[in-house]
RNA sequence: CGGGGCGUAGCGCAGUCUGGUAGCGCGCGAGUUUUGGGUACUCGAGGCCCCCGGUUCGAAUCCGGGCGCCCCGACCA
């Protein structure tokens, strides 16, 4: 993408609007505007990340065994009386009328509706287990909508929702979404930790949500220390093998929000403890049959005998996901994305759009980096060059590849590393050789 | 939902107390200059001063009402 065509209207200063870090960096670097409180337009570069993140959810939620599906924003309130939430939800939920005087309103979470489509469909045990899932918008009326993305109003939510026959099935969905998380927030590179958390309005007696550390996080939270070493992408463990040890072991590691730890309980010497800030990005529930019972979903046994379904739900905040990552990555110049969910892999600069050998050098790499498959951004704007080095680095692309006429005179360009600074000289065609690697 | 603050050019703000032709910086357009970390200068465009009503010869400014947004707290993916 040529940056004289791309539609990335950059900020020089900070909106008054904006106190966090990841709520200045999104509108200063062009990924959000502001509609209404809590509300926001994803512009391009912005729209681009979320996608990534997105797909790397999509493709970590398929690898457990769930389903994608897609259900609507808009539901009948019906569904949400039969359950008896209706009235317990109050004013968060949007509640709207169609012309027919029909009652609707915009749906918080989808576990009425989930369990009521499985009702209809699924007839038999044999039809057990089932995890589905979609990604879709979600509306809740916040009272205080604030830091952006990161607490608004209208988001995008993964949701995936399990049913099973058994609690002891159930609590295996529970363990494969459990490892589906630690795996989905590795991969964005982040360390998310899973806390012990409270159920709340939701139900159920097994929760846990997913914290990552960030000095500017909503809620103070405690671990022990060797969590900050743990890798779990390393784990050689299956979604179909036997879950509980690998779920025992990483359970068994402390970590609490504040509401669930108690210094005079802990478990953890002061000297191993980590208290940091903590950013909630996901949270899963096993539940029961808190809405498979008033929503009477149930299957035969294989006694002939009817069952209740067992469920549990998982929530992942996608469009709050940037932000997060922001607030975790960033330095004062700007944001620095992990590459797996950087917008574009590479910026390309030319530091003298008009001169003819940076042009045709730039023009060159650009072909080739696209003949490779690598997404780049290519900066050809007739600016000064402390101009785009300052852009690039308030976008955070991981790497930023310079060519001006003080290295081509040595035929040589620069590539810079944006997380560490680090910077080498090579030739053009290396360069290509090592962002296409 | 309690407490506080703010709405003036795309962004950041001054002007409001004490009513009298709407300003500054950045950004934007044209040009000169400069060319490896937000260059300098010249010229220029850009405003329902949040909205409605009132007071007044005259309202961005005073008064009344409304709307919107932000911050602290309680609540929350």
């Amino acid at each position: 993408m040529r940056l004289t065509k791309y539609f990335l209207p950059t900020l020089k200063e900070n909106p008054a609007e904006a106190q966090i870090v990841s709520h200045r960096f999104m509108l200063r670097a062009g990924m959000i505007r502001q509609q209404a409180a809590g509300i926001y337009a994803w512009l391009p570069l912005g729209h681009r990340v979320l996608r990534k993140i997105e797909q790397i959810v999509r493709e970590e939620q398929d690898a457990a065994g769930a389903q994608e599906l897609l259900m609507p924003t808009i539901q009948p309130a019906e569904i949400w009386r039969e359950s008896g939430r209706y009235d317990d939800y109050g004013k968060e939920m949007l509640r709207i009328r169609d012309r027919h005087e029909r009652e609707m309103l915009y749906g918080p979470t989808n576990e009425e509706m989930i369990t009521l489509i499985l009702r209809n469909e699924i007839k038999s045990y044999r039809d057990l287990p089932k995890q589905l899932y979609h990604i879709q918008w979600k509306f809740r009326d916040e009272v205080r909508p604030r830091f952006g993305v990161m607490r608004g109003r209208e988001f995008l939510m993964k949701d995936n929702y399990s049913f099973d026959l058994t609690p002891e099935a159930a609590r295996h969905s529970y363990r494969q979404m459990f490892l589906a998380y630690l795996r989905t927030f590795a991969r964005m590179g982040m360390k998310a930790i899973p806390m012990r958390a409270d159920t709340g309005p939701i139900g159920g007696d097994l929760s846990h949500e997913f914290i990552i550390l960030a000095d500017t996080g909503e809620s103070q939270v405690f671990c022990h220390k060797d969590w900050l070493e743990t890798d779990v992408l390393s784990q050689e463990v299956g979604y179909d093998d036997d879950l509980a040890p690998f779920f025992d072991k990483y359970t068994s590691l402390y970590a609490a929000t504040e509401e669930m730890h108690d210094p005079a309980t802990c478990p953890v010497p002061a000297t191993d403890l980590v208290t940091r800030r903590g950013i909630e990005i996901g949270h899963i529930f096993y539940f029961g049959t808190k809405y498979s019972k008033p929503l009477n979903a149930t299957v035969t046994g294989p006694d002939g005998e009817t069952v209740t379904l067992e469920m549990g739900s998982y929530g992942i905040g996608v469009s709050r996901l940037p932000a997060a990552i922001i607030e975790a990555s960033h330095d004062e110049n700007g944001i620095v994305w992990p590459d797996p969910v950087a917008p574009f892999k590479v910026g390309l600069i030319n530091l003298k759009a008009g001169d003819g050998d940076c042009d045709r050098a730039c023009e060159t790499l650009y072909a080739r980096l696209r003949a490779k498959g690598v997404d780049v951004l290519y900066d050809d704007r007739d600016q000064r060059p402390g101009v785009k080095f300052a852009d690039m680095d308030l976008i955070g692309l991981p790497w930023q590849l310079m060519v001006g006429p003080r290295g081509l005179k040595a035929g040589m360009v620069e590539l810079k590393r944006r997380a560490t600074g680090e910077r080498v000289e090579l030739l053009p065609e290396d360069a290509v050789a090592r962002l296409s690697a």
